[in-house]
Formats: C-alpha cells, structure tokens, sequence
RNA sequence: GUCCUCGUAGCUCAGCAGGAUAGAGCACCAGAUUCCUAAUCUGGGGGCCGUGGGUUCGAAUCCCGCCGAGGACACCA
C-alpha cells in the first residue's frame, strides 16, 4: 500500500521491481509508458498492464515471451492470486480479495483526503475564470466558464497543487467608458433631465449601448452621493471630464459588486481580482515591451489583410508588431493601434508577464470558445516571455442552450428574454446548475434543461448521486452513525459478493481518475466517475432486495452488518469528496 | 481563403497517456416492490466510431486528404 492509497499505483511498483529484476541492464526510463488500469472486461480480472508490449522492443524480446516471465514474478507477490499472460502481451491479474478490500479502510482512514495527490513542488497554479466585463449582470454565457472554472481550480487542488483563482477585470476599454455613459444617463434621469434617451444617444460618442434597468439604481445612487454637482444646468450632460472618471469608477464598482454576489450565489470563489487598469497603471505594458524588445521579439510592420473577405475600411497601417510566428502562431501580433495606444492583447500580455513575474510555473485561462482565435498568440506571448518555461492552458468553453418546456429560451436583452445567472440559480438551486455544467466536456455544446435538472430520476445526474449518498446516510443512520474511526477496523471477509467487490474495485479507482482529471484541466471526469460510483452503490442496494442476506444492516450477522457499514461509509465519503471537487453539497436525504 | 473545436447506437453523450469483443443514460421491449426510500434495479435488441489513406504488434484515440457542423480571423474587448 502506497502513501496514498492508490492500489494500481501500488501494483504499478511491484511492475515496475519485477521489470527491473528480469531486465537489469534495462535503463529505467523505458518503465515510464508502463500502465496498470483496470481492463475493460472484469472478466480479465482486476487489474492489467501493457507492461510487456511497451518493455518489449528496448528489451529486445517478445512481448509474449516477456509477458510470461512477468507473470511468474508478480504471481508470487502475496497479494496476487495469479497472473496469465494475453493477447499480445497483455497481462492480466487478479488480486485477492484482502488485497481488494484493503481499499475500505484506507478510504476511511484518510476520509475526504482520499485521493488527493502528492503535494506538488514548483509554486501555484493560477487558474483565471470568469472575467466576465463588468458592464452588467452575469448571465448563463457567462456561468459554465465560472462553474468549469471553479472546479477545475478544486480538482488541481484535490491533486495536490497550490492554485491561485483569480478574476481579471476587464475595465480599461472602450466597453468600459461606454457602460459609464450609460450609467451617466440614468443619473441625468434621476436629476429629472427634459432630455429624451435618443437625443442623449446621439450626443455620446459611441451612443447609448447599455439600456438595461440594471443602471437606474446606479443612476439613484449617484444623484443622492453627487446630488448634481456632476451634470450641466438643469440636468444636461456636462463636459465628460467633469465626471467620466468619478462615473466609470462608481459604476464599475457597483456592477463588480452584484457580480461578486452572483458568483457567491452560485459558490464560485477567488483568491485574487485583478484590474486591467492597474495592471497597465503600474507599467506591466511597457515592461512587457521592453522585455520583448530585449528579446529582438519587436518591430513595426503592416500586416497583410485577412485572407478571403477583406473588411471593407482594410488599409494598410504601420503597426507595433510581437514576433508571435517565433512561437507557432499563424501571424505577428499587433501590440500597438496605429494611433500608438495598446491593443486589448498587448493588455493581456502585460497581464501575463505580471503573472509570470508573480512566480507562477503553470497558467490556466478559462474562456468562452468564441476567444478560440486568441489561444496561439498568448500562448505565444508567455513562452515568449518565460522562455518557455511558463506554460498556459486553455480551456475553452461551448455555448449553453437553455431549454425550457421542449422549447430553447432565447437569449435576448430587448425581448425580455435575458436569463441572468440569478434566475438560473433561483429556478433549480446553485447544486443543480453546477452539476449540470460538469455533466458534459467544456468545449462541447451543451443543453441545460431546465425541466431535466429538478427531474428527480435516474436521467438526472444530479439527483442519481444525490440519491446514492441519501442512501448510504440513511443506513448509516439506521446503524446509529458508527464512527469512520472504528469502522475502519472492522474486518472485511463477510465482504464476498461480487456487487460489493465491483464498488469496491471502482473505489480504488478515485485517485487516479482525480489524478488523469487534473492532469487533462477536465473536471467533468469526477461528475462521470460519481455517477458511476453511484451506479454501483444503487446496484448493491438492490441486491439487498432481491437477497435478504444482503442487506447492509443484518441484526442476526453483525460481523457482516459492520462491514457493509464500513463500505457504506467509504462509498459516502468518496461521494461527499466528489461532490465538494464540483462545489455541490451532499444531500442527507431526499425527502 | 487561413486557423481552432468537433463528427461514436434513433436521441443526449462517455471513452482515462494508442490496447483485448467500443460503453452509459434516454427511448423501445420484457421483468423485479411483505423490505435499510422501486425517485431504484435486472435482462433484451440496437454501431463500417463521418470518409479515404498513413504510422505499428495494435488506431475511436496519433498524422495527412476529403465531406459535414460550429466558432474565430489588422487598428474590438
């Protein structure tokens, strides 16, 4: 049994000695390709390795011949009942059941600790989610990339990392000056202007964009902290420099505020907020230039226009340039509008470099699919900037379709269509919106219905494992609660059925699916594992009542009955573990 | 035109780092309830893994072409 309780690590050890002690002069590295998974067919047995196919070639014997000799090594380990060589060179084992149930009390032992991974060196993880732009209230677009985001952040932490969640707020563009007037019409509104909305739209630089009733009450709001020291004579606009920076920063403030509600609403937590304004205000643009200039990374040139439709306003235009093709992007990147401000990338840049300098070996981004275009040139930029020792990952995420009543809700601000992440979460609950956004991979389009997500059958996930942990509560419950500590002790022959053994051999399968889950930034694995973890669970509980002698709790075998309540018990704690790597709260019971 | 993501059962989707006879749910058919919750479970039918090549002991998985879906494509964020 290895520290963390990882029976196929454990058995991938006694591989790998076997291997060494056959094959002496072997070099070790030709090991690293080794797996020990369980096989797809249980009739295989317990566990399989490939070991022998992947050792072969280096070895210079055949992987069946090699498969033979591996199977006498390990068929002499105590814990293996036998080892059979297949296929190609497969081999095959099968473990005895001690070896198997040796799962239970680990997991008890450990508690919500079980499987979580080795304690990883090297500094934090920064996994950024959300960002969304603080113009308005969040909506579902903007609530898969949360959720995915968040437990994603868990699940590394779960694997043993150090993160740090961060939110980048997006507030030094023009999108940003716009939402400010916008909230300056509502404060004339509130001052009672004569003026109508569309002579006002006409009078702001890029017109009114945000029309939405979220701003009256910042509109309110600054009438009463300003009274009308911020617009011109009888409730006209005065010069923007009289209030766009004091109206920008008060609205933003307020809608970074309702956002920060909603993510709590919906359980998403960061560590750390950071602004694009002070971003750029502490000079991480020019220090980013200057350390790719140092690079040669830099120059000015005109780019070609894209290739087949032109825009129609296409001139050639003398541009900062970022040598993004160095570093596998399609094209060079500009840095700086031909007007010498910044892009919104060279932004971006500045933001990863101050990560970077932050001492992060690993950055994630989490970001809707539509920034798929954007995914090269930054990763381009930080290899550029790290010299490739900082990676990025991105994980991009697909639209939600919600449906409701067979019909797609669609998404309109002007109809009145417009779901918020509030009504979301008011319509089925934080748990159900989580779980489901986990249900399927990030980047594939999904359909959340909101009709399905209350559903309580076994076509909704969310209730299926809800329901499995309400069970095994409730027997524990009927038991009295024995504590995990005892149960931990109880001995585990009486453990023989097949449906008992099959829970078990899925348990012992935790960390490596946590440990695969992470490695591939793909937190939906957990919600497939518990569903199959609650599968198993609901298939024991049905033996019981097929089979009297299978029930868990047996007054007239209480060797038995303590048993099945510790496997009960390591069945509810991994399901309370999964579930708290997705943020969802386990249910005591259903009622 | 270029790039990205994707194409698996009638439907919605898994498929872990290339592994053995490709899985689950829904839907359809046939069953199980004196019982710790039947809100569950058991069994059955159903597939040229879009298509054509390549790589190798072995491909749904990796590479290339084609077809189809969605998305992104200078000075927006």
């Amino acid at each position: 049994m290895t520290p963390t309780h990882d029976l196929f690590a454990a058995m991938r050890a006694h591989v790998v000695e076997a291997l060494s002690a056959l094959l002496p002069e072997l070099p070790p590295e030709n090991f690293a390709r080794v797996l020990v998974e369980p096989p797809r067919d249980a009739a295989h047995g317990d566990m399989a390795t490939n070991a022998a196919m992947v050792v072969a070639k280096a070895a210079k014997v055949p992987p069946p011949k090699l498969a033979a000799s591996l199977c006498e090594k390990l068929a002499a380990l105590p814990v293996v009942v036998s080892a059979t060589p297949a296929g190609p060179g497969f081999v095959n084992i099968k473990l005895t059941e001690d070896f198997t149930r040796s799962v239970v009390p680990a997991v008890l032992a450990a508690g919500p600790a079980y499987g979580d991974g080795p304690k990883r060196e090297g500094g934090p993880v920064n996994v950024e989610y959300v960002s969304a732009n603080p113009t308005g209230p969040m909506h579902v677009g903007h609530c898969r990339g949360a959720v995915v985001g968040d437990a994603l952040a868990l699940l590394l932490r779960k694997a043993g990392f150090d993160v740090t969640r961060e939110y980048y707020v997006n507030d030094a563009g023009a999108q940003v000056l716009a939402l400010a007037y916008a909230a300056y019409w509502r404060y004339l509104q509130a001052l009672g202007t004569t003026m109508t909305e569309e002579d006002y739209a006409a009078a702001t630089p890029s017109g009114l964009q945000y029309r939405g009733d979220y701003l009256v009450p910042v509109g309110v709001a600054l009438r009463q902290i300003f009274k009308d020291t911020l617009s011109g004579p009888g409730a006209t606009p005065a010069d923007p420099s009289l209030w766009l920076d004091t109206v920008r920063d008060f609205t933003v403030e307020a809608m970074m505020s309702a956002i920060r509600d909603d993510l709590a609403a919906l359980g998403v937590q960061h560590d750390v907020f950071i602004s694009e304004r002070q971003v750029v205000a502490e000079g991480w643009l020019e220090k980013a230039e200057a350390a790719l200039t140092a690079k040669e990374l830099i120059y000015t040139g005109v780019l070609e226009p894209p290739k087949g439709k032109t825009p129609d306003d296409w001139e050639p235009r003398p541009q900062v340039l970022f040598r993004a093709t160095q570093f596998g992007d399609d094209v060079d990147r500009p840095l700086r509008k031909s007007d010498g401000s910044g892009t919104y990338f060279a932004n971006d840049v500045a933001n990863h470099l101050a990560k970077i300098e932050r001492g992060f070996p690993q950055l994630v981004q989490v970001w809707g699919a539509d920034h798929g275009g954007y995914v090269k040139r930054m990763q381009a930029a930080v290899a550029a900037l790290s010299d490739r020792k900082v990676s990025l990952d991105v994980v991009l995420t697909q639209i939600v379709h919600v449906m409701k009543n067979g019909e797609p809700v669609r998404m309109s601000k002007r109809a009145g269509t417009y779901i918020t992440l509030r009504d979301l979460i008011d319509e089925v609950g934080k748990d159900a919106v989580r779980f489901t956004m986990l249900t399927r991979k990030a980047d594939a389009q999904m359909e959340f219905d909101l009709d399905k997500v209350v559903e309580q059958s076994r076509d909704n996930p969310v209730f299926y494992v809800q329901y499995a942990h309400a069970r095994c509560r409730s027997v524990l419950r009927q038991a009295g609660d024995p504590a995990l500590a005892g149960l931990a002790e109880a001995p585990l022959t009486a453990l023989t059925d097949p449906a008992e053994l099959a829970l078990i051999r899925r348990m012992a399968g935790w960390p490596r699916t946590v440990e695969a889950a992470a490695a591939a930034r793909e937190p939906h694995r957990i919600a497939f594992f518990l569903q199959d973890l609650a599968s198993d669970f609901h298939v024991l509980w049905n033996r019981g009542r097929d089979d009297s002698t299978l029930r868990f709790i047996r007054a007239e075998e209480p060797e038995a009955t303590r048993a099945r309540l510790a496997l009960v018990a390591a069945t509810a704690t991994i399901l309370r573990s999964g579930l708290a790597v997705m943020g969802v709260e386990p249910v005591e019971e259903m009622r």
